[in-house]
DNA sequence: TCTCTCATTAACCGTTTGCATAATGAGTTT
DNA sequence: AAACTCATTATGCAAACGGTTAATGAGAGA
């Protein structure tokens, strides 16, 4: 029996593969759905309520399926988490491109231009993706195994990477100087607490900070700021 | 029995009242020592798993007193919320001064002191308490009643004294140009960022924000962007 | 067509939650 | 010293929690 199986897999693997190419299963695609719209559902509550204060039960709801999927796909809340940070930082890598152009380093003029451009594609995925900042604020005002994870697994590369441009920046003068950390919470603060606290913004200065005039003077506003 | 107590009433008061002054009851100091140290517990829990995150009885705990001891203190949980946030907008509001000294209007080097004061003043508070920042960041992602009561009840006014600073230095070209609101959210996010997610900062650049020298060079980098 | 697979749901378990009520006993009053 | 007040604890309850197991039934493979 182990024999005849071990004969037949290659050739029904195969077929297997042409049918999935001109045909892709009905299932597996369902499958897959089903498991990004729980991820999504995951997003949307932990970045609203924290870890403790999202249930699995409330996510399963959110996403209009049974909550035993959760163990299904996920095996459990702590796993959900770490990937629904993953596709989070994974995300904001595929969207951000933090490489210098050749041009950028010649004149002052040109540096200036590299940093706006820099804080205005940050500005722009806040925006468009509040949830990572909520979810990740939440996350790091306590120390904890989560956050070690998250720090281990993504945040220290991205500081890197910040802290980079930002002493990159401050040898060229484009930037003030000062201590490097201390610029990059800055930035990074400055750039996401308008769109991290929208509820807020909203109910206390009446204005919507995803409405495209408000994020661009929000853009123009750091820029006035941080680039000299 | 009632017209009994009323002529009682005001005699016995006055007694009381002198022996509290002489020997104050040991009973009355004990119960608002315990009302203190539980609403100290509820800052503490609420700021690092936020409202939902938080349970009365890990508070109750914290505290070192029986859980019923909240309902008897404070009615419920959203009550107890409630009561903490006042304390922490109260305390600010006891610790910041606005007012700016007359002489600060007259040179543009006044000016400039004034602001850089400010500043310096908010990002000491935001060190000395950072469970301000984090209790209301938790609050803040989703709107929901207790957002709209802190809103109304405090952070309005905050903001407008906060908006009235911006506009006054931009007036004075103290502070560069744009968005009213972008600005504040801008300042307050980079005064706070640095110590709201102080875990964050220890794990990913291994420096303690809290540390006096670390405050200092961080205040200067924010004055020193902030600040023309 | 008839199994068989497996994505999904139903039902259940032990624990924790917010909250309510009753019991207790140290401190105050008379 | 006895009676009383009230700050504190013990106990109980229904709901919600994370997680597990068994049942189900629509689609895939033979």
């Amino acid at each position: 029996m182990k024999i005849t199986k071990m004969k037949k897999a290659p050739a029904a693997k195969i077929k297997k593969i042409k049918e999935e190419i001109v045909k892709p299963n009905v299932r597996a695609l369902q499958k897959e759905a089903t498991r990004a719209t729980i991820l999504n559902s995951a997003l949307q509550v932990f970045s609203e309520h924290g870890y403790e204060g999202s249930s699995t039960r409330d996510i399963a709801a959110h996403a209009g399926v049974h909550h035993a999927l959760i163990k299904y796909y996920f095996e459990n809340k702590d796993s959900l988490w770490r990937a629904a940070v993953s596709f989070l930082f994974e995300r904001q890598a595929s969207e951000m491109d933090f490489a210098p152009p050749a041009a950028s380093t010649k004149t002052r003029e040109g540096r200036r231009e590299y940093a706006r451009t820099i804080l205005r594609q940050y500005v722009l995925y806040c925006a468009r993706h509040p949830e990572h900042a909520r979810l990740m604020v939440q996350e790091s005002v306590r120390d904890n195994d989560r956050l070690q994870w998250a720090a281990d697994s993504f945040i220290v590369q991205t500081s890197r990477s910040a802290e980079k441009f930002v002493r990159l920046m401050q040898r060229e003068g484009v930037m003030p100087q000062g201590s490097a950390p201390a610029m990059v919470y800055m930035m990074v603060g400055a750039a996401q607490m308008f769109y991290t606290l929208a509820p807020e913004v909203r109910r206390v200065w009446h204005i919507d900070p995803f409405d495209k005039n408000v994020i661009e003077s929000h853009i123009d506003a750091l820029q006035a700021v941080f680039i000299r």
